[in-house]
DNA sequence: GTCTATAACGTGATAGAC
DNA sequence: GTCTATCACGTTATAGAC
């Protein structure tokens, strides 16, 4: 038994172990492309019991896409209504955030995207975008920061499409650059550690640009 | 019968509206979520006739997949190696080329990424993409451009990577969008024709930023 | 070339013993 | 709770008539 944060650190239980499983396997293959049987031999247990815990592939499916999407918001609604921090500063966050969770999980985005491509509305209705988009105070301060330069407008949205774009983009073209430019695993995660500094700054002087 | 180039227009062979069909299906629901006879359907001709044409499911969607791969890369390859033009007239024709070709499929990317994601070596393994993308006279004059301005170096893969996510990834995250943002189609489209010309002007100020 | 009917197989889910 | 064995169904692919 190993001690971690002064907790026993206890095998995880058969449903803990399902998830996780469910988790990888759907991630890297999508729902279609999953059988419960993968899911069943990485978790270690018997097909049977897959459906003991969560009655069906689709209950497990949508559990393991609601807490995906939850945790890939969460890097952003942590940011987006900070009120005492500068728009730079919370660029440098959200960027910080995302490249350190996809570099965990690079799989998350393709996954996520690819399954909102066959039912839009049933994943996305219930995270109301809009009014946590253009109402947060991130927006406000996007728009606060073009008008002091003075610049012709551009639609705020611009401006998330690129921060994310820049930052998710690469993750999710990750196969090509290692598959193709020789690009080993650790090279890839020392550019993106470096796209951590680079981004905020490529956004700053876009700003600047209008 | 109407005329179209000269050229009197028939009906497309069955051979060819199978394949149109796949590629419409293959393209929106990918390889393990397309059942060939909803393919059969959207032909309008028998689940039979395809397998008669094209011997499996799996050999169709090679062809669609080395097809689609090539007309993507296409927009690519007819600008990298101009060699009389300037580094920021490649940035505009390459921009543009892909929101017109996004804008007509706009579900390529996640199909071929999300694809890849499965066989990573089986598709890009043909495209010698290293080659065709360091060697290209592209990647000189961005490296050169970097000289000009004595800035910090960056490597030029970092500005590839933010030309691609900025225009590719609007379109992979449209669901998104449109589902949410209440943004109709229209908005979109206009929004991604801004950009043609915001794009380049941000990948200038990027490049004088280093 | 095109169709209908059906074979062959894979996959999700359950029954029932332990 | 966990397993083995099996059912029920959907899907790919083919046989064979026209």
């Amino acid at each position: 038994m190993k001690e971690k944060t002064g907790k026993v650190e206890t095998d995880p239980s058969t449903e803990e172990k399902i998830k996780n499983a469910a988790r990888t396997i759907f991630h890297k293959k999508g729902f279609a492309g999953t059988r419960t049987r993968d899911i069943a031999e990485e978790a270690g247990i018997n097909l049977a019991l897959l459906n003991y815990y969560f009655r069906s592939k689709e209950k497990l499916f949508g559990l393991i896409m609601m807490e995906t999407v939850q945790g890939f918001l969460k890097s952003m609604t942590d940011v987006f209504n900070q009120k005492d921090t500068t728009l730079e500063t919370k660029v440098e966050h959200l960027v910080s955030n995302y490249i350190d969770l996809l570099t965990e999980h690079p799989n998350i985005p393709i996954f996520i995207l690819s399954e909102l491509r066959n039912n839009p509305e049933e994943v996305v209705s219930k995270m109301k975008m809009k009014e946590f988009l253009m109402g947060s105070y991130f927006f406000q301060q996007m728009q606060e920061a073009m008008q002091e330069k003075r610049i012709a407008q551009v639609h705020p949205l611009h401006f998330i499409m690129n921060i994310l774009g820049m930052t998710v983009f690469p993750f999710i073209a990750k196969p090509m650059l290692t598959a193709v430019g020789d690009m080993q695993e650790e090279n890839f995660n020392a550019l993106m550690q470096q796209r951590k500094k680079l981004i905020p700054q490529w956004v700053k002087s876009m700003l600047a640009t209008g």
